[in-house]
DNA sequence: CATGAATGAGATTTCATTCAT
DNA sequence: AATGAATGAAATCTCATTCAT
């Protein structure tokens, strides 16, 4: 990359990060173009200079959140034999990042089941593949590790997500407490793998 | 109730029912008054004097929902002595509610967040406290007859909530297909219920 | 008068003594047929049964308190030899007047710079100038019992006019103390015939 | 002041002139946002850059234009010792406001009988209670010159403002005619200075 | 290249009036 | 005769996007 295009990308790196921070307090559409341009200190123009529109902000920052995700959980998860460690931290760097993007995630939905056809979500379904792909080589390594499910991997990646996402949003509808992140985790772990029946 | 009383209620559920299913086609702002009133064959005006704005409509609907979701359960999955048949129903009854309120369940969802204070949100806390108390009581019964859960029941609804909405989400992605609901089911059965570990 | 247009006229007037109420604590545009209607315990409908439209009632309302008005000027301050004693009275009496019609006057003064040709106003011209006339025959039997004005009636009027308009306003903006009406009655008598210079 | 801001401001009162001959011609409530942002030939949007909705304009043309009477008065009443020169000019100034500004004047009246609670209303009233200072000066002098009132200032002024109001009233119900100015500030004089009894 | 003024479609809401029952 | 459900024009306001400077 030239020194132009660096500059470029740094740029629209920190309007990403400026526009998640707003995008993590309020809903999609409560957060203003006018909003984020304030807040990253630049005029309205060269936002869209940076990006062709509000979704495709929405898109950069989402798929970097995803990449992020990938980069911690390939470091943290794959190739350690300690594999009950690697679930658990597994879970846990999910339920960070599905509770800071929650807003961006649920907005995904949304779009997702209106405009079927756009070139911004094909962005976000390849990164998302990438997730998915990288969760299987995690419990296909499991597997080789002596563990076992009682699921295929398809369902286990729909069962983690669905329990995960859930609990994004029960914590968005009820006030933040003290531990609730600790508490969550914990039911987490009950729910995927112990299992709630005594 | 008068007779014109009655059919003021008449009305209002079945605008409640025309608006629920522009509802579950689209988010909650995407679905205009005009819209409403234009499916529901009347003026705008008209749609003023039945419902204070908007958000009253969804107030109304939801809590029709959440009613004739309590009376499902009430009759289904209490009182019956056979606990198994009483908690897979109380999934298939909770999932098929979630499914068809999914986008004003999320509507409500950054509502809490926003407008913590609203008098129209008290009646859907109240009724969803109806809600979980029916759930409570489910949960007191299958441990008489026998059920034995690792969670308290506070944790159980958490969990069982968590579960099924996030599901929800899972399906509002997903282009649906041939026996999503069907799968989907077993599935919340064996987070729930069976656990994912062998 | 047959018996039912008695009735009619009865009716009439009760709307009007209703819609008086209300106009009298807020401005003709806030308040509703709705609102009227309701405190008259009759229909919408009927109300168009009995005037034509909101305007008319206003009329209605307005002609018969500039009626009462008169009616009681002349009995309390012509043909009385008293001349300052009906003059004070004179003052109590229109003071009264406006303050109590204070939205319906300001209103009818926007009606009469916008729309200038009305057949409504015409009625309410004729109540007026009968009223202006009254004025006139008071102040003409003020002179012929001795007492001098610098002014003719024309103008005598309008400085009466306007010092208890002025008052009226005054008063509709600053919050209603204790003996703000005797207060402006007091101002009003040293405006009026005292002057303000020593 | 930047140029940024000093084109802002330019561009406001230039709104708030364009504004201000509407609200002359017809009450505020028939000027709509649409109708201002024609005549000043600029998108609604615009306006609401500019200011945060219609009170706001109405606040900054009223303020705007007790400042200027403020500033006349300043400059022509204060400070002279020809003091029956400076109470004539001082109720032309003062005329002429109110004849402009009547339509908004009034409103002022009904917004203040309304939300009480107002931040607007506050900007009004501090502006406002310069004029009635300035006005207490005024009064303050002439008596130092030798001028002699039957009223304390408070109630002077209370007197002055009825007996402009007043007349502004009637102005208003009235179709101008030739030398309705003049007649009207003879009118004044003799109420306020000379008195009405010969 | 950066800017932010300008835009205008589109949303909610109000209410005088009509008219079928 | 009485009713009040239905109407729809018109008002205010928001905000993503464009474009002249």
């Amino acid at each position: 990359m030239s020194r132009k295009e660096l500059e470029r990308s740094f740029r629209k790196d920190f309007v990403g990060d400026v526009a998640l921070e707003l995008f993590s307090s309020k809903p999609f559409e409560r957060v203003s173009m006018d909003e984020i341009a304030q807040k990253a200190e630049l005029g309205k123009g060269t936002l869209y200079k940076l990006f062709s529109g509000k979704e495709e902000i929405m898109v950069h920052v989402i798929c970097r959140g995803i990449e992020n995700l990938c980069r911690d959980l390939e470091e943290q998860c794959l190739g350690t034999s300690d594999v009950p460690q690697a679930l658990k931290r597994l879970l846990e760097l999910e339920y960070d990042f599905y509770t800071k993007y929650s807003n961006l995630v649920l907005k995904l939905v949304f779009h997702q089941s209106d405009n079927s056809e756009s070139a911004f979500l094909d962005r976000v379904r390849v990164q998302h593949q990438q997730h998915i792909d990288l969760l299987e080589r995690i419990f296909e390594q499991a597997r080789t590790e002596g563990m076992q499910f009682r699921l295929d991997n398809q369902e286990l990646i729909q069962a983690l997500n669905a329990a995960i996402k859930g609990l994004m949003i029960n914590r968005m509808e009820q006030p933040i407490q003290d531990n609730s992140r600790e508490k969550d985790l914990e039911l987490l772990n009950t729910m995927l793998w112990t299992g709630l029946l005594a």
